[in-house]
DNA sequence: TACAATCCTTTAGAATATCTTTAGAATGAA
DNA sequence: TTCATTCTAAAGATATTCTAAAGGATTGTA
């Protein structure tokens, strides 16, 4: 699950982030208005976790902004006014949740849960293409029924190939989405080579190719 | 086991907690309707007591609310109002027991006790998988038939393991289960590895390895 | 067709992140 | 207190991810 906490509280933020990263989630910062409205504006995030107060602006524009922008990401309130009608506000504009500092993080860990599982998006649990069978619960992949073993990494690009299929996903778009925004610190992509490589090999089960090159432009997902 | 206390007299309250917590079991309480509607949607129960006459809401609806969540959890009403009439009403809309006030504690923890049979463990408070057998009232666990002596957190963790197989279970999910609101104020679940390693010197026999390792998002219980 | 330029595949291993294990300190129960 | 349990800290082991480099494939140009 990719993450964005917009909070300026630098602790807190830490903390939240140092959390929620220890289940293995990818999580991305935003300090200010300006950083979470431009990161909100160029990724796509499954759940954003987002104070009310932040410097420079308010979040309740944020909300606004991701209203706009059709986002399917599930937004978590957290705000040190714990006022009834500030709350409102913030459900009506489409936030998911709303959280009263301070607060515990197994509590905002539960609500997290709770909001993907309401499922407002993607809704299914298991993906299955042709031979493939993805539980995204267990983050475990199957091959003709026999689990197989995946990287996280690996995981996050089949799911990403498997959700895209049959579209050409080019080297910086994989890049950007399982990298988010340290993708533009990377000089190059080679690496992605090395991934797609290990995914094909683990996926190669009676010659079926599932992932195609595009030579030029990038990968294709298809059913053979 | 984990339950909740969903009742608005204070001192009654207290007195559940406390004697449930004798045995081991961790409690929460919920003071009144609201408390316990969110808690109800947040967090997994084996148990919650209810009181039908919660300030601002009726119990009978939180059953409703239950029911809409497909919960797994026993419910045990307790209420001062023993008319005929609402006992129906309550076991009708779900409650695997009523109980009037006043009454004695005792008779509470046999009721819980006989809900869990029924319940969650289809009649049996033995639970098995494969060697490992798990006596849920004397809190002792077997292997190949040969007790073996788990602390507190090792039974717990070998419960929830064993409630949960398959699934990977996340470090935070594991610590929201076995340390409850607590767990966030833990700088780091690091301490997790040792009652994973500890807990697996004690199933080892035979080579049989039952906590899987899923890099970088968990463990999973597994047959083998 | 031949050739250069670019892009992709594959491998090995270096760097990094995560997990395992141990020993001992802190905590809590009897 | 004394003892068992739980947590902390740190070193060692392992898995994953990234880097680099060599060789193969594709494309454009003459």
């Amino acid at each position: 699950m990719k993450f964005l906490v917009a909070e300026d509280e630098y602790d807190l933020q830490q903390a939240i982030i140092k959390y929620l990263s220890q289940d293995g989630n990818r999580c991305e910062s935003a300090s200010d208005y300006v950083e979470a409205s431009e990161k909100i504006d160029l990724y796509e995030y499954d759940i954003i976790i987002l104070d009310l107060n932040l410097i420079t602006g308010s979040g309740l524009d944020l909300l606004k902004q991701l209203k706009k922008n059709h986002s399917r990401a599930g937004v978590i309130i957290i705000s040190a006014n714990n006022s009834l009608e500030n709350k409102l506000e913030g459900l009506d504009l489409g936030a998911d949740d709303y959280l009263t500092k301070p607060f515990h993080l197994a509590e905002l860990n539960s609500r997290i849960k709770a909001v993907l599982r309401r499922g407002k998006f993607d809704g299914e649990d298991v993906l299955v293409f042709q031979e493939i069978r993805l539980d995204t619960n267990s983050r475990t992949a199957f091959l003709n029924e026999k689990p197989i073993t995946l990287t996280r990494k690996e995981y996050d690009l089949l799911l990403f190939f498997i959700t895209n299929q049959g579209r050409v996903l080019s080297k910086s778009i994989i890049a950007e989405h399982l990298w988010g925004d340290d993708s533009d610190m990377l000089d190059s992509f080679d690496f992605i080579y090395v991934h797609i490589n290990n995914l094909r090999k683990k996926l190669t089960a009676e010659g079926a190719k599932y992932i195609q090159t595009a030579y030029g432009s990038g990968y294709k997902f298809i059913a053979n």
